[in-house]
DNA sequence: CAAAAAAACTAATAAGTGTTAGTTTTGCAA
DNA sequence: TTGCAAAACTAACACTTATTAGTTTTTTTG
């Protein structure tokens, strides 16, 4: 009936993948059937396999691109010169910009990661936590550099990475409150605190 | 075979519950079969119903369970005199206690909550966001007092129950870190940050 | 326009789901 | 020991799932 119809530079594969994401957001990886995600494609569920390989590669290719996205994103800023607050404030920001601007991905990552297959779940995971390890380092030096508080530097990282994945919360909620100021009240709190 | 030999003070449904707590954290509601639970119970699985009414009654008990403790103790903390300040802390570490303390419920509540049937899944949307509501009018009465910096009362409230949540996290890594000062300096990152 | 390739379709399969029916076993009270 | 209720069991059902096979339609290419 209706044909998949790609855009300029989304491929058909493309096309699924970000509907993939969407559903799997809602309705989570297990509940979203492949006739759900056909339907929202405009299409019968077998055609799907013309483009993709099965339902599980879709989930691979979601939560990979994120996990790469992070990863390239904090190559860059590990090794640019400066302090430690500004290397923290600009991770933070990265998080923030991801949670919005690629919502439905960052989400997936986040929540629906446990439904990988081997080997791709430990990858992934392994992926995870060399990323986490290398957001410590950083927050260790700072506080060795006597940049930061003598907090717990996990704590910290605990606390930071919630924080900013809590911006699904801000999803639901779509206030009227500009994303700026939605970045910037948040890093102030997280760096500096509410009391006054 | 095996019988369902229940504790002290804890019912057969008791204890299918609390398995289905850890089965539901682990695998997620709809990847958790009632087999795999009848498993965990040491049973099979249809003997399950002559103690639940349903797969999707024991993911309201859990929800409602912990959508409970949170609005009772809200109760108690919201009318008690004293600083804004110290009912934040206080809310905050409550947060902390319920994460270490009933962590697959809690787990379970805050991720899996979608796959309640209505009128189920309405009514906890409502509690959440009445209970939300609630502690953002701390906030704002805190900021209104001057005890709070000026900064967006909505961020704040979702930095700090979104860096409790966190804790799950935590669950993933037991660190050498002790429960008190875990506790102790999240508190202190989330109201008075890390900057030195 | 004809041929080839891509991508849609229908039909079907095997596996797994929550749950019910009907029956047997278990454990306690008389 | 007998009788009864609780709770286990086996077998089965109706349904949904991802995916494959085989065929037809559509699009692209020469």
């Amino acid at each position: 009936m209706a044909k998949i119809v790609p855009g300029k530079h989304a491929s058909k594969k493309d096309v699924i993948t970000k509907k993939a994401s969407a559903l799997f957001r809602i309705k989570g990886y297990n509940a979203a059937s492949m006739r759900d995600l056909a339907e929202a494609v405009g299409v019968e569920a077998p055609s799907l396999y013309n483009h993709i390989g099965s339902k599980s590669e879709l989930l691979q290719t979601i939560c990979f691109k994120v996990a790469n996205q992070f990863t390239t994103q904090l190559d860059l800023t590990e090794f640019k010169p400066g302090k430690i607050i500004g290397k923290l404030e600009s991770i933070i920001r990265f998080h923030i910009h991801m949670m919005l601007e690629a919502y439905d991905e960052v989400y997936v990552a986040n929540h629906e990661w446990k439904y990988l297959l081997e080997p791709y779940l430990s990858n992934f995971l392994h992926q995870r936590r060399a990323y986490e390890k290398r957001i410590l380092l950083i927050i260790e030096e700072g506080v060795r550099k006597n940049e930061l508080k003598n907090i717990n530097p996990f704590v910290a990282l605990l606390t930071i990475l919630s924080a900013v994945r809590g911006l699904e919360f801000w999803q639901r909620h779509k206030k009227n409150i500009s994303t700026k100021q939605l970045e910037d009240d948040m890093v102030n709190h997280l760096l500096k605190g509410i009391i006054k």
